[in-house]
Parts: structure tokens; sequence; C-alpha cells
RNA sequence: CGGGGCGUAGCGCAGUUUGGUAGCGCAUCGGUCUUGGGAACCGAGGGUCGGAGGUUCAAGUCCUCUCGCCCCGACCA
């Protein structure tokens, strides 16, 4: 490709809606342009990434076994409404009417669409197992959407559905696809991690979540300082062992706490620790019951443990008025004695005596509080998120946390869609049965932004070669010198007969300016051939990701080069 | 959805407090000169100041409404 007649809008200055480095950069570097929130336009640069992220998980999934297809991304909300997720995936899910007044959505996911397909067509057990997957733009009004394509509304994403007859298929296919991911993003030359996860919305019975490390990530990991565990915070179980209070039962006492709501303020306050003021919320769980569950002052509440626990499709925190009305009290001094809700409690709070809870009052807290004795809690669990320093469940090492970009996430889903939804086979007995389901996605936008996150410097992005939209880039550094002209072009097309994917920097621009676009868009290998060198016969060959500067004989240039991309490619 | 902020040339911004001829840098176009790290100089074009309504002799600036975008939180494959 001829820079000059191509189409690369670059930047000089970063976009000031940008937030984060791989956001700055694909703007920068001519990749993308925004269109409306969290939706954009891919330019040429962009689009040749995002087909080759496209084309590697292409060729894995495909090794793996597993099918392409292609499905709507229009779907009817007939379909939805029969899994019954059209009165459950809320806003997110973008719905609109045809001209006839029906009803339709743009599909987030496709578990409805693809077990159409296949309760359609599939009644054998002959015909499983079968393994279909889709590379297609997906839609999700997420509420806020943010970081350019790593967190869009509308996105790439390759999502693939695994269909068996029974469990221990399921999870052979659910392997398959493990491995798959590993090989994939491997292959896109990122530093990841496998996580075990929540399964979240999409339902099942377990999940492992594919982590690009990188500081800007959104997700929380946490891993084992001695094993190979890691898990996602929401999943991460805490089974610390909690110690036994040893202190006599003391009378409650009624304080005064005035205006003081977090927890820093009531313990500095009271001069207590953090950690003997217990924290009572107030929350909403499916079905429109109102819970309680007390965790210690200096712990986080997790979502997703309690909803799993309750086995309730979401919970969410209380509104002001929900919590006055179930505890009398306003929002920052709930406490557990006098509610009528049920109370649950993380298992810190066993062996704890004589705490500070709050008094459902305003500018109340009640001190020397006792389970047991002053109320009664109805279960203690695992309801905090994992810290640093908590013991691995497996080995008994130590927790450390780290961010992640979740590039891809595998569920095994069981026969939740294939029941709602009446997807059935008859076995070898002529008996029906569900089939068995698992779902796999990879956020393909993503992937690439969180390669630019993993590897750039204050120059660019350095592509890993095998996402890089070209390999080799030669700049020829002086317009008017004929000599440079004509090896920068000799070479040009000799790189090209070798299937190299090269681009030519025959703009009229100052060396300069080459120098700075070629390192923003971040070319694996940059040629440079001016005057300079030449005059000693010799040119410039710099790989991006080291800054090394090999200067060799215009002769060797073909061979070198070919030699260095080699190399990058065999790296890792 | 709660809190905060922003919308002025393609991009980045000033001007809004205190109403009085719409500006700067970069980019673009023409020219001179330069040519290995985003050159310099001369000249030029480019604006419904997000939109609607209002106040006023006069609104980018004040008032009301509205739309869009960004950040923090909540939520989320």
């Amino acid at each position: 490709m001829r820079l000059s007649k191509y189409f690369l809008p670059t930047l000089r200055e970063n976009p000031a809606d940008a937030e984060v480095v791989s956001h700055k950069l694909m703007m920068r570097a001519g990749m993308i342009r925004k269109v409306a929130a969290g939706i954009y336009d891919y330019l040429p640069m962009g689009l040749i990434v995002i087909r080759k992220v496209e084309n590697i998980i292409r060729k894995y999934m495909n090794e793996a076994g597993a099918i392409e297809v292609l499905m709507p991304a229009v779907v009817p909300a007939e379909l939805w409404k029969e899994s019954g997720r059209w009165n459950v995936y809320g806003k997110e899910l973008l719905r609109f009417k045809d001209r006839h007044d029906r009803d339709f959505c743009m599909g987030p996911t496709h578990e409805e669409v693809v077990t159409d397909i296949v309760r359609n067509e599939v009644k054998s057990y002959k015909d499983l197992p079968i393994n279909l997957y889709q590379i297609q733009t997906k839609f999700r009004d997420e509420v806020r959407p943010r970081f350019g394509l790593m967190r869009g509304r509308e996105f790439i994403m390759k999502d693939a559905y695994s269909f068996d007859t029974t469990d221990e298929g399921a999870e052979k296919s659910y392997r398959d696809m493990r491995d798959a991911y590993c090989k994939i993003f491997k292959a896109c030359g990122l530093k990841y991690k496998v996580v075990e996860a929540d399964s979240g919305a999409i339902g099942g019975n377990f999940s492992h979540e594919f982590m690009v490390t990188a500081e800007t990530g959104e997700d929380f990991v946490i891993s084992c300082d001695s094993c190979d565990y890691a898990a996602n915070i929401e999943k991460a179980p805490v089974i610390d062992v909690w110690q036994e209070e040893d202190e006599p039962l003391k009378s409650v006492e009624r304080v005064e706490t005035k205006n003081m709501k977090t927890v820093t303020d009531v313990a500095n306050y009271l001069g207590v620790p953090e950690k003997k003021v217990v924290k009572t919320m107030i929350l909403r769980a499916g079905n429109d019951d109102i819970i309680a569950v007390m965790i210690r002052g200096d712990h986080e509440l997790n979502m997703a443990k309690i909803k799993n626990f309750l086995n309730v499709p979401y919970v969410e925190f209380a509104t002001p008025e929900e919590i006055l009305k179930s505890t009398n009290g306003p929002l920052g001094y709930s406490g557990p004695i006098g509610i009528n809700v049920k109370i649950f409690a993380d298992n810190a709070l066993k062996g704890m005596k004589n705490y500070v809870v709050g008094g459902n009052e305003k500018d109340i807290h009640l001190l020397n509080v006792n389970h047991g004795r002053d109320f009664s809690i109805v279960a203690f669990s695992d309801f905090i998120n994992a810290k640093p320093g908590n013991t691995c469940p497996k080995c008994g090492g130590k927790y450390v946390i780290t961010k992640g970009i979740e590039v891809g996430h595998i569920f095994k889903l069981g026969t939740k869609y294939s029941k709602s939804m009446k997807a059935i086979y008859l076995d070898k007995d002529g008996k029906q049965q569900y089939i068995v389901m698992g779902c796999y996605g990879i956020g393909v936008g993503r992937t690439a932004a969180a390669a630019i996150e993993q590897n750039h410097d204050e120059k660019g992005i350095i592509w890993p070669i095998q996402m890089a939209p070209f390999e080799v880039a030669i700049l020829p550094l002086n317009d008017d010198n004929e000599d440079v002209v004509n090896l920068a072009e000799t070479l040009y097309i000799k790189l090209q007969k070798k299937g190299v994917e090269v681009i030519l920097d025959d703009r009229k621009e100052r060396a300069g300016v080459k120098f700075n676009d070629a390192e923003l868009v971040g070319y694996p290998i940059r040629v440079n051939i001016g005057k300079k060198t030449l005059e000693n016969g010799e040119v410039e060959i710099i790989i991006r990701k080291t800054g090394e500067k090999i200067s060799c004989k215009k002769d060797d240039a073909l061979s070198k080069i070919l030699e260095i991309r080699e190399k990058l490619y065999n790296e890792d």
C-alpha cells in the first residue's frame, strides 16, 4: 500500500474525550472515529487490525471443530420472550418496533437465536455434538459506554455455542473452547490469565474469563502468589477463618453520631477500629424481597456472592424509601435491631462481639451489639470481596490483586435455554432429552484495544506483529533524491512479492512527520531510506518493539527484513 | 439512574465573571524557502458560538427549556 493513496488521518493531539491510552492512540493513529457515544467508525487501519483478530479467532475456532454461521443482528421479541429474558434483560437490550408494530431488539448475545436454529434442525443424538459460532456486530445499550472500543455499545464479538447430548460432552466442549481461547490469545501476542468467573446474567453452572493484564483494566483479578489459582473478584472465595473474640458481652449503649454516615467517621469518633463497626446493607433481592446483609466495616460487599447465595436473578441496593419503610430509619444508619427483614451476615461476623451498628435513626449508633443476644441472623456465608492477603482455597497461599481487561468469557450453560426453548434430541433409546449447552464469547475490538493497553510507549502503539495493520513500513526520507526514491520503490515491490504486508510512506512529507506517524501507528518493522546512509550504501531497519536500529547494506535489506519478520512471529 | 463538568473553525482551546465588530495554536489552500525527528516566512479560505424560545437598542456572554458529549458512582458479556 502506498500511503499517499491511502486513508490514514492521524491526529497530532489527543482527542479531548478520550481517557485511556488505547482510545487515545486508536483515535490518533486514524483507526477509529466516534459517531455517537459508544458507536464508532472503523477506518482502514482499524479495520485491518479487527480483521486480523477475527482471522486468528477463525483459525483456532475452526481447528477446534466449531463451524461458522451468521445470525441476524435484529432479533424478533418472540424468541426472547420464549427464553424469558425479554423481561429480565433490562434497558441494555435495545428494543424497537417494526412498521407492523411488532417488537424487535438488537441482539446483545445470541443464545435464543442459535437455540432456535438447533431445535429446528437437530433431532437426533447422531447430529450432536455441534458448535456454531459467528463473528458479528452486537449492540448493548450500556448505561455508560467508555474507553473507546473497550466498552462500546456497538461492538464486534465472536460468539460460539456448543450443543451436546450429555453433561460430560458439554464439559469436553468447554475444555476444547478453553484450549482454543488460550491458543487465540497467545497467537494475538497477548499476556493473559484464565480466571474463574461468576456466570452473571447469561446463567449457567461454571465459567472462566480470559483477562489481559493491564493497568487500565476494569476488572479486578484475584490470583494466588504460590499456585496458579486465579478468579474474578466477584467469584474469589474468602475462606479465612476469622478470630473468635474473647471478651465478655457488654450491654448495648446508644450513642449520638451526628452527621456521621461513613464507617471511618464513626470508628474515629468512637475510638474503635473500623473492623469493629458493622455495616448493615439493605438490599432488594429478586422478587422484590428486602433483606439486610451485615459485613465488617473494613470489608466490601460482593453483590454477586449474595445473588448466588440467595439464588435470585438480581440483587440491588434498596432505595432510601425502601430503607425507610423496612427499617424506619434513614440511609446510612441502618442496623439489625428492630427491623423485620431477614438478616444475613458475612462469615467474618461469626466470632465478633460487642460491635457497633446503626441505630435505624438519624445520628444514632449502637455500641456493644451482639448477634444471638440482640437479634438473630438467618445465615452466615461469604458475602465480601476478597482482598490481597486472604487465603487461597487451593493451596493456602496468599491472594494478590491485579487489574485485567476481560477479552473472553466462556460459560457452561447446561440446559437453561434448551429447557425454556425446548431444544430436544432423541437419544439411542428414542427418549427425548434436553440438549446441554455452552457459550463462548470474545470481544474482537476489545482484544485489539487490550493489545494497545499492553503494548505502547509515549510515541504510540507497538503492535504485536500478529495484529499489526502492516508488518513493514518503508520511509523514503528525501523525496527529491532519486536513489532514495528508487530504492524505496524497489524494496517495496520486492517485499510485496515475498508476501510481506508493507506500506510505503511516499507522501511529500518531511522525515520527522514520517517518523512520528510510523511510531504512532506502530508498524513492527520500519525501514529508513535516506540519502545520508545511502551514501555508504546502507539503510536502517528499526524494530518498533525494542527500538533496535540495524544498519545494513542496501542489498541485504530484503533478507534482513524477512529474517526479522520471521523472528517477531516466533517470539513469545 | 444519582452527582459533577463541557459544547465557540477539521482538531486542541481562549473569550462568558462585567452584554458592545468572533479570536489563538495546529491542520487546510496558494506562494517562497527548506528537506534525517511533527521547519520558517508571506498570503488566503473556513463559524447557524449544540438547538429552540425569551430579556435587551444590542446576546457566544443574561434567563427558560432542550439535545449531545465527558468524568465519578451505581449497573454490566
